[in-house]
DNA sequence: CAGTGGTCTAGACCACTTT
DNA sequence: AAGTGGTCTAGACCACTGA
């Protein structure tokens, strides 16, 4: 029996582009590339990693697919930033009826910690006994009251989050504060009926329409970081989907 | 005054890749390439319309890419096909909150032309005093009632569909009776409460919450084609949004 | 085995931004 | 003018498929 010949096991195989691409990553989980950082000219990082510069440029145009940076033709690449449009554009979806997608206000009801929920612990992947941050919050858009969202964070992640003021935008804030950097979010949409105590908030009367939305959202790491259920009046806004 | 030194107009500027593309869409349009068709190889089509395959390669990815061609490595690259999964995949989004995606079956309740109507019009972009054909059905997932549908079809691009049997799978037989061929879709989503016709169809109360879906469905070359009003149950499923 | 798409490289030139 | 990303090319080799 031949000993020598190992069959061709390709297991390990991973495109070097791809492995160029997780280092990219890494560097900006590690925090080495932060939010709106200018890096290197892909000339540079082909050399500092050992790859040609095509290679580099298909790592970064994959990323640059992903939100995960931005190219501006002439000046450079960057580590893409939670500013209002990247929310607007990537995560805010419900729009008002005229189709102009405007930036809600916030009003803070409730943010303390507690111990997490059955469903908090198997959505942010916690264990038993652990403890979740909790803000509740109602948000109006143009003064109009829109919606009530509740979101949870583990606590061991976002330590102290709810001590201080809360404010609006928050995924720069997990950013800046926490160097967690949200990617990627998935949500799962039903239509409900509002009890009294939301329906008061929302100035509609009980049993109005709305729709909830239970966001799960993923850092960088893919990782689930937050869980957040929206309830939405869709009287004079719509939750905007395309298909591409 | 000097005449002969024209300013660089940058205007016509458009990438040779992109009129490759141009080129490649047409074919598909013109059904010179129909749907499930194995395209020339990658040489062969650098060599046909005169650039390298470097960029006839960059045309292909990008299509592919917007899921209109599917590349299969060490088989070819194939025109895309609106197969079960792909729809499933790409266009139907309302998932059993098993998680486990199914394709509904359909009961058609109404099949006529008619007057388009102001809404109608408006979202196909078509005239005064046009007509459509309106398709008007309930679909069930696991015999249980889950959506009631209506849509509209521009008469003049879909003549006699509704004088035979509508079958439940719309878009392969557009594509295959019409040469029309759904790429893209924009969906606009609202809670609702049901009224008393439309309860009776899903065996629910009237007044219960349901998913009102409002899609306009585009063909390949980006004209309205098809206008779905869709209400749904989502006591027992959600929609699911991905954020990349 | 031949043929396909997938990866990787190297180099040239273009368009855009900033100095 | 210098530096960046964007396009285009040509050629080599790898991984996958099907005969």
């Amino acid at each position: 029996m031949e000993m020598t010949s190992a069959q061709p096991v390709t297991v390990g195989f991973r495109p070097l582009y791809r492995q160029v691409k997780d280092e990219f990553v890494k560097r900006m989980v590690d925090g080495v590339w932060p939010a709106g950082f200018l890096l290197p000219s892909e000339g540079q990082l082909a050399q500092e990693v050992g790859v040609s510069q095509g290679t580099v440029r298909k790592a970064l145009d994959e990323l640059a697919g992903e939100n995960l940076l931005v190219r501006q033709q002439g000046r450079g690449t960057f580590v893409a930033q939670h500013d209002e449009k990247r929310i607007l554009f990537q995560f805010f979806k419900l729009v008002p009826d005229d189709g102009i997608a405007r930036f809600p206000e916030s009003v803070v009801l409730e943010a303390s910690t507690f111990p997490a929920t059955e469903t908090e612990r198997e959505q942010l992947g916690l264990g038993p006994g652990t403890r979740v941050a909790r803000v509740r919050r109602m948000r109006a858009i143009d003064d109009v009251p829109m919606i009530i969202e509740t979101l949870s964070l583990p606590d061991a992640m976002f330590p102290g989050v709810t001590d201080g003021p809360v404010p609006n935008s928050l995924y720069a804030f997990y950013a800046e504060r926490y160097g967690v950097t949200i990617a990627h979010a998935r949500e799962k949409l039903k239509a409900i009926t509002l009890n009294a105590e939301d329906a008061a908030i929302l100035r509609k009367p009980p049993g109005h329409p709305a729709l909830m939305v239970q966001r799960l959202a993923l850092s960088l790491e893919a990782k689930p970081v937050e869980w957040r259920v929206s309830l939405c009046l869709t009287d004079d806004a719509h939750y905007l989907s395309f298909m591409r």
